[in-house]
This record gives structure tokens, sequence and C-alpha cells, in this order.
DNA sequence: TTTATTACGGATATTATTTATCCTTAAGGA
DNA sequence: TCCTTAAGGATAAATAATATCCGTAATAAA
């Protein structure tokens, strides 16, 4: 089991467009180059984030995307959840009703107790993503990355077209 | 990103197993038939917790598997890593290394900011899935099923064959 | 107004993983 | 001796992930 690596790139996408200044755009072709992945599968990454309403996109020169809310305001579930979809980890096919000294209908109601716990570690899980946000992601990149190095990332993006 | 069925299979096998009289074993043939799925593949699946120690497999007739330990300390975890393998569900390829900005060798040293925040959340998952072990699950089952039904169960699985 | 650039979406191809099935081997019990 | 079993290798089928390609419409710049 492992996540999609659309879901590291949109995540670096996203940091990246957290780190812009307010209102400006950087296209796909520009964060393809500069993560050093396919643009056209990048693409549909993005196209995911657009759909799930965390950025917000323009067409034509000088076009692309940003992010729609501020940085604080969108958790790495947010964008774990727009490229891999809701839905948990663990599936219930309800193997149980198979079992032969069932009576038909038992507990059909209530989740198995199988589910049940490997539901609350899918929501443990969520809840760690859900409680970090993009602007945090920015802060701890800050202590790794001396400033000057960011900003120079900042200009290749803005003047990369 | 889906958990493969076969953890399913396992889990509740195991669940089933922890339930059985002190050093009886069961056959790969009676769980398949009592959860209602192949028993080829069902046999990958046992396999696999044999392999990691979870379970004890015996030859011949009468043969089959019991619990390696004692259910309260088997836990959900011991389980899912048997079948998924001890991998991390988020996979960092270290894509700030194509960077067109960064230095070579920056920062090295210390993990991608984004793969520390969903490496914080894997191990979240991970400890609620250790927290739990195959004595509360018995627990939690039950609540849900009748002792008599629990019991037929059981009976079902030592005359199957 | 023209032209270049862009996001978007559909179609398709390629590769990897999951889900099986089959068969042989060796061990164990009746 | 015979039947049953787990183990493991080989292979096939189905599904999902990872792309690539192309046409369309919108938009800004020239």
């Amino acid at each position: 089991m492992q996540l999609k690596n659309q879901v590291e790139w949109a995540l670096h996408c996203a940091a990246v467009l957290a780190g812009l200044p307010e209102g400006r755009y950087v296209s796909t072709k520009a964060l393809a180059e500069f993560h050093g992945v396919p643009k056209e599968y990048l693409s549909k990454a993005l196209q995911g984030l657009s759909s799930a309403g965390l950025v917000v996109s323009t067409l034509g020169p000088s076009g692309g995307y940003r992010l729609a809310r501020a940085p604080g305001d969108i958790s790495f579930l947010d964008i774990v959840e727009a490229i891999e979809g809701p839905g948990r980890t663990f599936v219930c096919t309800e193997i149980r009703r198979n079992n032969p000294c069932r009576p038909a209908g038992m507990c059909d109601d209530r989740p198995c107790g199988v589910a049940r716990v490997m539901w609350a570690a899918d929501e443990a899980w969520r809840a760690s993503l859900r409680q970090v946000s993009l602007a945090e992601l920015g802060e701890g990149i800050a202590e790794d990355v001396p400033a000057d190095l960011l900003a120079a990332g900042r200009d290749w993006l803005l003047n990369s077209r």
C-alpha cells in the first residue's frame, strides 16, 4: 500500500505556491521543470487540486495556478484527499456475512469489529494530516533552507516563462 | 491507496484462531470456506503470517494453523505488517533535489519537510494499530455476537474436515 | 486583431501491482 | 501405504498507477 507519487508532487507544488507573493500565478510547465517531473502528468494532479477548490487557475500567457486560500487554511489532508480521494485505506467487504453459522442480517447495522479498529487507525492518520497546514510546512522548510535560497526559487518560478 | 484484501482476510483468520481452544489447528481449507474466500490465495496470506512468526503451522491431516502467541500479544499492526510489509505509505523520492536553485548536497542529512509531516501521520496510524490486540478485538466481537453463535463457529471450524 | 500561451478534458498506451490459479514437493497422521 | 496438509514456484488475469498525446476554449500580450 503506497500513496501515489502525485501526492508528493502536489504537496511540493502547494508548498511552492504558498511561498509566492499574493496574487501571482505559476504555470504547470514551470512547476514541472522546477520539480523535475513530467508536465502532462503533473497537470492531472494540479487539476485535482483545482477541482477540490484548493487552487485557482487562470488561462493564457502569465496564467497558471495560485492558492485559493491562505496557506494556514489548507491542510495536508486537504491535498492528500484531493489526489487520493476521500476513501478509507481499509475497505471492509463484509466477509463476516459468508460465515456459514451466521444468521442472515445479524448485526448488519453495526460495522464489523475488524473494520472498527482499522477505521480508527485511518482516522488517526487523517487527524494527523488535518492538523498541519501549508503555513506550518513553510515554517519547517524555512528552518532547513536559508532565506536567500528560498527567494531564488521564487524568482526562478516567477521568471521562467 | 488501499490495503490489500488479504489484510482483511488475515485479520479475520487471526480473530478466529484467537477464539480456538489452546493447541488446536485449523486448515487453510476450513478458513477459506468459513470466510468464503479463495483457498489458494488465502494460503499466501497465511504463509505471510507464518513467516512473520505470528502463527505456527503443522502438516498432515489435522494440520493447519494456530496462533504462535497469546491473543493479547499480537497486535493489529503485527498482522497488517505481515501482509503489507513494513514500508511507509508515503515514499519520498527527494524531488527537492531537482530544484534548479538548490546547491548539491543541501540538507541531505535531514528528511524533506513534506516527508516529515507525512511520516508523522504514518506513525500515528501505526501507533493506533499497535495498541489494539487480538484479545481486544475478541472482546469487541463478543459484544456484537451472542456466545452460542461464537461457539457454533468454533465447532464448525474444528469439525470441518 | 492576431498570435502565442495556457488550463482542461478525453483518449490511449505502458508499466506495476493485486488477485488469483495451478502444480510440485516434502512432511505428518491415520 | 495412503491421504491430507503447508510451502513455495510459476504463471495468468484483472486492476490501478503512471504516464503521453491531442483537441478545445479561454486569455493576455504583441
